[in-house]
DNA sequence: TTTTCTGCAAAGTGTTTGCATTGAT
DNA sequence: ATCAATGCAAACACTTTGCAGAAAA
């Protein structure tokens, strides 16, 4: 249970919540499937667990966890919201729309940007996590063997 | 009809696509809208305009007008997907959480981190239209003068 | 005349909600 | 004993699809 770490009982009573076997095991399902995970998958996961488990209540959970900041979301932008537990450090995500994988950036590097942003139009932008699409290096190197044009 | 200028027909024509009347209304009421618009603005206006239209044929048609590269498409994290008229230089979003309006930003901007990013991961980004939220300097201001906090 | 496009209706997908019951405190 | 959380079913919003008739080429 990687989320013993997070302390989740106690951050859900601090918030007045309660704390339930359900939440326990959509916490672990999300925890299991690794970063960056499809609100499908969780359902997928914590249902397997414990098969009586509806998906209104995921939905609600998830939204708590949100709420109360035990998880992070990201829309890829393919219709599905994607959820990831919160690390200490923030980062964000670039997605290959050639093979689909994903990897992290720190924050920092982003951080420069967002300053100069916020220098040149007042504008602060606060985002948890951004998702950027473009092409990984090894399709790209893939393509250029294979002479792909664009 | 703004959309003169774009060459929608030969466009069209030229990817093996026929001109239509509905085609004709559906990016006449794009362009009125302006900028960055979600797609049942886009089907209220043609609608409005032409009342037989049916929603799935604007769906169908701002499909097709993505693939041949007249407009470009942006999820902004809402459920529904913004349109765009696809302009010569590329530009992105600043969309403000607590007054929703949104601001352009010049591509140049992010061209700096995006080319970062490509040496560090070796990841090319490639993103017609990137949304970032956060707070707009109006916005801002008006809180710290409210005292609110956070 | 051929082939694409449209309107209509129906289905699909992701998400939200009302309500009686269950369960945490 | 309270009051919040769950499961179930029904409703929602956005988007896609199959098909017969209408329209562009």
């Amino acid at each position: 249970m990687t989320h013993n770490l997070l302390d989740w009982e106690n951050v859900l009573r601090a918030g007045g919540y309660r704390v339930t076997r359900q939440r326990g095991v959509i916490l672990d399902a999300l925890c299991a499937s690794g970063g960056h995970v499809p609100l499908g998958a969780v359902y997928a996961g914590a249902h397997r667990t414990d098969p009586s488990l509806d998906r209104s209540t995921v939905y609600r959970a998830l939204k708590l966890f949100l709420e109360v900041g035990l998880v992070v979301a990201a829309d890829t932008g393919d219709g599905e919201t994607y959820f990831e537990i919160k690390h200490l450090e923030q980062h964000h995500h670039l997605v290959c729309r050639s093979c689909g994988r994903e990897q992290e950036v720190n924050d920092a590097m982003l951080v420069a940007m967002f300053d100069q942003v916020e220098q040149q139009h007042g504008f602060r932008v606060a985002t948890d996590h951004l998702v950027l699409f473009g092409m990984c290096a090894a399709c790209q190197s893939f393509r250029a063997e294979n002479g792909v044009l664009e």
